[in-house]
RNA sequence: GCCCUGGUGGUGGAAUUGGUAGACACGCAGGACUUAAAAUCCUGUGAUCAGCAACGGUCGUGCGGGUUCAAUUCCCGCCUGGGGCACCA
């Protein structure tokens, strides 16, 4: 019997299918493991080798668990909605659910070859209406609450207006604006409008005003890396910020138990730190300076936000963002033009362009701010480097102690105030807290910490600042011009937003005719007139919500707009885990009995590029259905396992071509492409080409000629070079296949020419992103085909650590296939047949079987899959070496192996049990499935050792190995290894200054 | 620019808590089996110096310093690859 990888694959994947091996159920005395992968977006490109990654990192690790007794659930699904399938569409008018649907299809397809363990009855797909009408739901919680900042809790808004009703808001600061206070008799005689605006800027999801980037050709809102340069990608035209109705989530009012809560979950430090430098709390104060421009004062009026208000005396320049409200008021008549100049410019550059700018920009505005201590007149400047969306949009810049601010005043040739003495150099500006204060007036000789307090004191006394905590997070933008989402289930009449009911979700998304946007640069929904118009009829008090229309009797027959904004792409993704539990319920979003039974995802996998998006909002999200007693518990994920990207790396060749004509072009002015002689194009092999590279193109000709007298080149006197994406797999190794290669793009380099070194033809190659453009992707089915899931899933794992970012490379697969061959043949020989047997192991060999189960256990639970696979080979070669084939050692490891590699763990483990005495001990039939054995416990008395050959090492460096017993005691040892031959050699009579021995490890002699 | 992260043989990587650097695998070279090939098996394989050989010596974990009996591991400074930076998912 041969391993027959593809037969057994099949027969056992259609087998736990028929029986519904992976049927996962919501009840079971076991205890609970939920294992999740970040969901994938089903992109057309299909998988390539760089996603199932994480999926069989996690498919390990749940089936491991599964063996050692977990009642595991692992489900799988699609973050559906989003811009990739919305542009498909307008490029090719496939509605986007088609699209979708069939990338799906694909995504499913592949995901089946490689044999994972997910309970498919569960899957959810986020564009579904009987998923997103939970979306839609929860979205209609947050709107209908608000963050009480007394209990640091989600709270009802029914709450908040009995309060205003009975004490007006004095007890709550309104969140989206703290200028808003009121009385209750206040409250009670607001119009509809002004309440329901109010309430507005407490709902924890709620309309305000943002910037979209916009582009007029285009006539759409564009994503940040649909611009480039502050022009559009496609099309290259120009593109500004547009101010347009946007929805928000309040998740800065969860900025501090979204810090406080890393404290409870296993996240690496990298990304609590990423978290944490995202949420970006900083304590510092804020400053009113009174501003004078031209004859005028404005008392108090620039506002400066602060981390270091010790370094008051140090301010030379202040600095407002281009979007500051100010800058109008108090430009001089002198600055104007150059002001105005400076904000156009500035407008269309994006707020990373802005803060990577290495060069400094600027523009004085003509006005001076007051030095409140000392009177002091100092400079405005607008500065893109300052953000209008963080602190107050304008800071005090002290140059000897910021570095931007430091260079800032060198290139306006601002004169800097030394306020540290010796701590500032002249050159650099130094940020240290510990200096004493000096050209500080009342601060002189204050250490700068302690300074810190004094000073927020004194502007609380003199009414002109106050101590302030900061976020560098802002409220989450929650809309999106787009038709490929979630719609809102909100419907506007006279500027109010009213909620549907429950009973009328989900609100459909609705057809269109066309993709493109509405006629100011909303939603696609924005063209659909007989759709956006909607009648407000039964409206209700909709879970306490505050419909006060509905007091006013029984609204019939009027008639609203509905929002046609829809919402982003991490909507769908901010819940689905708790979706998974419960998939199939149509009257909740998740049966509060079933949350309470998976409770929090154990083990979630998925890479880096989620730390603070997706990873923030689900946490948020989560946060307030716990606060509003929807599930029980506040954080979504326990631990999170990070997996590193797999690169592509890119094959390249060097194209040579020629011009037309020689005579009437220099080569420098030929373009790619044009005017050559499009029959004649030779690819050269990298080495040659790098021995020739910076050579003139006459002399690389000549050379060639030289070189290559069969080429027929002697009409060209001068050549250029383009290198070229090559597809990667059709190059072995750096080997172009030169035949594969020709028939490559349809033929297009059929009549191509080659000048190979060695006979052969050398690609160079660089390690880059994954994708299609660049010919690097690999897909994960060939390989399969080839090698079988078990090797594929094994070579994944076999690569490297699964957190760590690696480029792909398919040659060492064969490795992994020819070790499950040689695990077969531990059971059957193609020339003996079967050899394995129920031989009585020996002690060498048990001791082999338990150090193969305790470092694959360990290295299971620590997600060291790279050293369990290699554990397992070890394993096996000394099996093999040994020639054992006995049944109480090969079982054994094929249950260990299951989880790695579940189709051949599962045939050996039928085929061994199908013997009688076998079939006995697991009941008629032996048909008990490997998946659900028990994990093979580890016995530590079949491996105890009782000697070990320790190195010995003079001054640390290794100079021989000593076998000593374990138990000797240190001055045995000693004795041991002085008296060494070798050791004599190197000590030679010197004193021996220290001895140190490390039982179990190394012994060092110091001399 | 800011935040995070990585850098070890020809290649992917191992070394779990400061204790034998290079496990395991790929590749390569040589050999066995074979009419031949495939498959399989065996041997060697960080660099360098010395030698007929045996036993060896020196260097070596991106670069430069430091701490230590001992550093891939800890500290300081630098170089460099990757990811993220709020409308890609």
């Amino acid at each position: 019997m041969e391993y027959n990888f593809r037969i057994i694959e099949k027969k056992w994947q259609e087998h736990w299918k028929a029986i519904g091996a992976y049927k996962v159920s919501n009840e079971s005395n076991k205890p609970k493991y939920y294992v999740l992968d970040m969901f994938p977006y089903p992109s057309g490109a299909g998988l390539h080798v760089g996603h199932p990654l994480g999926y069989i990192a996690s498919d390990i690790y749940s089936r491991f668990k599964r063996l050692k007794g977990f009642n595991v659930l692992h489900p799988m699904g699609y973050d559906a909605f989003g811009l990739p399938a919305e542009q498909y569409a307008i490029e090719h008018g496939v509605h986007p659910a088609t699209s979708t649907a069939q990338n799906i299809a694909n995504f499913r397809k592949q995901l089946d070859n490689i044999g994972f363990s997910y309970d498919w009855d569960r899957e959810v797909r986020t564009c579904e209406p009987g998923y997103y009408k939970w979306t839609q739901w929860i979205f209609l919680q947050l709107f209908n609450s608000y963050f009480d900042r007394l209990t640091l809790k989600a709270e009802s808004l029914t709450l908040l207006i009995n309060e205003f009703e009975q004490i007006g808001n004095g007890k709550h600061e309104c969140p989206g604006d703290p200028t808003i206070k009121f009385s209750a008799a206040q409250w009670n005689a607001f119009s509809e409008k002004a309440q329901q605006d109010i309430l507005m800027q407490y709902r924890l999801a709620f309309c305000g005003i943002g910037e979209v980037n916009w582009c007029d050709a285009l006539g759409t809102v564009l994503a940040n890396d649909e611009v480039v340069n502050g022009v559009s990608e496609r099309g290259g035209h120009p593109v500004v910020k547009k101010k347009l109705r946007q929805w928000y989530l309040r998740i800065t009012e969860y900025a501090d138990r979204l810090l406080s809560g890393l404290e409870t979950i296993e996240f690496s430090d990298a990304m609590k730190e990423m978290q944490t430098n995202w949420i970006g709390k900083s304590y510092g104060a804020e400053i009113a300076f009174s501003v004078v421009h031209g004859p005028s004062t404005i008392e108090h009026g620039l506002t400066v936000y602060t981390t270091r208000p010790d370094t008051i005396f140090g301010v030379d320049f202040m600095v407002v963002a281009p979007e500051h409200e100010l800058i109008s008021q108090i430009t001089t008549d002198e600055q104007k033009t150059a002001v105005d100049e400076y904000i156009s410019y500035v407008k269309s550059r994006s707020d990373r362009e802005r803060q990577a700018e290495k060069k400094i920009s600027g523009c004085f505005t003509g006005a001076y701010a007051v030095n409140p201590f000392n009177g002091r007149q100092i400079p405005i400047w607008i500065s893109e480097y300052v953000l209008a969306g963080y602190g107050t949009g304008a800071i005090m810049g002290v140059p000897c102690g910021d570095e931007r601010d430091h260079k800032f005043a060198q290139q306006f040739n601002i004169s800097i105030t030394n306020i540290i003495g010796n701590f500032y150099n002249g050159v650099d500006a130094n940020p240290t807290k510990e200096a004493k204060l000096t050209n500080s007036d009342f601060l002189d000789g204050v250490v700068m910490r302690d300074a810190i307090g004094i000073v927020n004191e004194k502007l609380v006394e003199m009414r002109i600042g106050k101590k302030k905590v900061n976020y560098k997070m802002r409220d989450a933008a929650f809309s999106r011009q787009r038709y490929w989402g979630e719609p809102f289930p909100i419907i506007w009449k006279d500027g109010i937003a009213y909620p549907l009911n429950e009973n009328e979700l989900p609100l459909l998304l609705p057809e269109v005719e066309s993709y493109g946007p509405g006629p100011e640069g909303e939603g696609p929904l924005a063209n659909l007139k007989d759709w956006i118009e909607a009648p407000l009829v039964n409206l209700q008090d909709w879970q306490g919500a505050p419909l006060s229309i509905n007091r006013k009797g029984p609204a019939v027959s009027q008639t609203g707009m509905r929002e046609t904004n829809t919402m982003p792409g991490y909507a769908g993704s901010s819940w689905y885990f708790l979706r998974y539990m419960d998939p199939h319920n149509s009257s909740t979003f998740c049966d509060r009995k079933v949350s309470d039974y998976w409770n929090q995802v154990d083990l979630y996998i998925g890479g880096t590029e989620h730390a603070v998006g997706h990873l923030l909002y689900s946490r948020m999200w989560t946060k307030a259905l716990y606060d509003l007693g929807h599930i029980g518990f506040d954080e979504p994920f326990r631990k999170l396992l990070n997996q590193g990207m797999i690169q592509g790396s890119s094959r390249f060749v060097h194209r040579m071509t020629f011009p037309v004509s020689v005579d009437t072009l220099v080569a420098s002015v030929v373009s790619k492409g044009e005017n050559v002689d499009t029959k004649k194009t030779i690819f050269i092999s990298d080495g040659i080409f790098n021995d020739i590279k910076n050579l003139s193109p006459f002399d690389q000709i000549q050379t060639l000629k030289k070189a290559e007298p069969v080429l027929d080149i002697s009409n060209y006197s001068t050549t250029f070079f383009t290198t070229l994406h090559v597809d990667v797999n059709i190059v072995d190794g750096l080997e172009l296949d030169v035949e594969a290669f020709k028939k490559w793009k349809n033929g297009e380099y059929a009549d191509a020419e080659f000048i190979l070194e060695n006979d052969k033809y050398i690609c160079c190659s660089e390690v880059e992103k994954m994708s299609k453009s660049k010919f690097n992707t690999v897909n994960p089915d060939e390989l399969v085909n080839k090698f079988g899931a078990d090797t594929f899933r094994m070579y994944e794992m076999f690569l490297g650590p699964v957190d760590q970012s690696k480029p792909w490379d398919t040659k060492g697969i064969e490795g992994v296939h020819r070790f499950l061959k040689k695990l077969w043949r531990l059971f059957f020989d193609e020339m003996k047949g079967q050899v394995w047997n129920e031989g009585k192991a020996n002690d060498a060999e048990l001791k082999i079987l338990h150090r193969a189960i305790k470092k694959i256990e360990e290295d299971t639970e620590r997600f060291s899959f790279n050293t369990a696979v290699s554990t397992f080979m070890i394993c096996v070669n000394e099996l093999a070496d040994l020639k054992c084939n006995k049944r109480e050692i090969l079982e054994p490891l094929l249950i260990m192996l299951t989880p790695y590699a579940p189709h051949i763990a599962e045939e050996l483990f039928q085929q061994i049990s199908a013997t009688p005495l076998f079939a006995e001990q697991r009941g008629a039939g032996g048909e008990s499935s490997v998946l659900d054995a028990s994990f093979p416990v580890f016995e530590e008395k079949y491996t105890i050792e009782s000697s070990k050959e320790y190195p010995v090492s003079i001054n640390g460096k290794v100079r021989t190995n000593i076998n000593i017993a374990l138990d000797a005691t240190p001055e045995q040892v000693q004795e041991i290894a002085l008296s060494n031959a070798v050791i004599k050699k190197w000590v030679e009579g010197n004193p021996i200054k220290k001895f140190i021995f490390v039982k179990g490890k190394m012994i060092n002699v110091v001399i």
